[in-house]
DNA sequence: AAATATTTTGCAACAAAGTTGCATCTTCCT
DNA sequence: AGGAAGATGCAACTTTGTTGCAAAATATTT
């Protein structure tokens, strides 16, 4: 994984310091999406909240991660699939809010419809959210 | 439009207060969702912020208004169409959120499409976030 | 229409979330 | 190893949202 980490940070011409390396760690070793407030408190509090604010705005310039708009008014963050580009992302799948563990996931299979606006509307993006009952909390 | 708006009001049991006469008025005036923010400002800052939070809370509960989650952290606020039941809408148009103008409309007559999640995963609600240029922006 | 009961409001105080400037410390490059 | 560039932590501050409570407004009863 300390390989896979220097890489995408070297790729993106990022310095490698602790921080960059230990919150990107949490992104990698869990698949779900992570709230600001879940980074400071799983990283064991080692950095600063500040720190943690302006890493996650690197890594969202940069492109590594890309925000989840969720109905309760908090940002969640999660890891960009391969190839986003600086600043552009392709990132046309459905996210999935689990309302009993809260959870959030990327069904990065999942893409999102096509859909006809009104004339005189341009579309530059979509974001699909579905919430409900995943997979885990299900049984 | 005051008439209106006592109806409203009455046939959500609600008491007849400036304040919620007056929001309600914000949103009846003009087409698009209104963050909190835009209402504090836009009534003249003649309520308290918390009478501002609360009478949005209530009219939220009564199924009044209903919420649109937005990339940028910061919950719109819109009027239901007719007949939405206390606490739960049929809320399946699509938001649109433009670029330029920051505007954020109910695109009220386009549905949002059936998706079909992996196996396991149980629908609740489903939202449809759209950004781009809206028809006034654009010419 | 007045009196009472019920709600709603505004204030104060607080908690949480996010931002900025600046000095200090790390990382990177040669 | 040394210096430039960049990242971090601290302090101070702003914005956003919440709660308890007394005062005020609204609704209800007679």
């Amino acid at each position: 994984m300390e390989q896979a980490i220097q890489e995408i940070l070297k790729r993106n011409r990022l310095s490698v310091t602790d921080s960059r390396v230990k919150i990107l760690e949490l992104f990698l070793s869990q698949a779900g999406a992570l709230a600001h407030g879940d980074i400071e408190k799983k990283t064991g509090e080692k950095f600063d909240r500040v720190t943690v604010y302006r890493t996650l705005q690197v890594f969202l310039g940069k492109g590594i991660i890309h925000t989840i708009p969720t109905a309760d008014n908090s940002i969640r963050y999660a890891l960009c699939r391969e190839n986003c580009a600086e600043g552009h992302h392709h990132d046309n799948h459905v996210h999935f809010v689990c309302s009993d563990c809260g959870n959030t996931t990327c069904l990065d299979d999942i893409t999102i419809p096509q859909i006809q606006l009104p004339t005189g509307y341009q579309t530059q993006q979509v974001e699909m959210l579905v919430s409900g009952i995943c997979r885990e909390c299900k049984s």
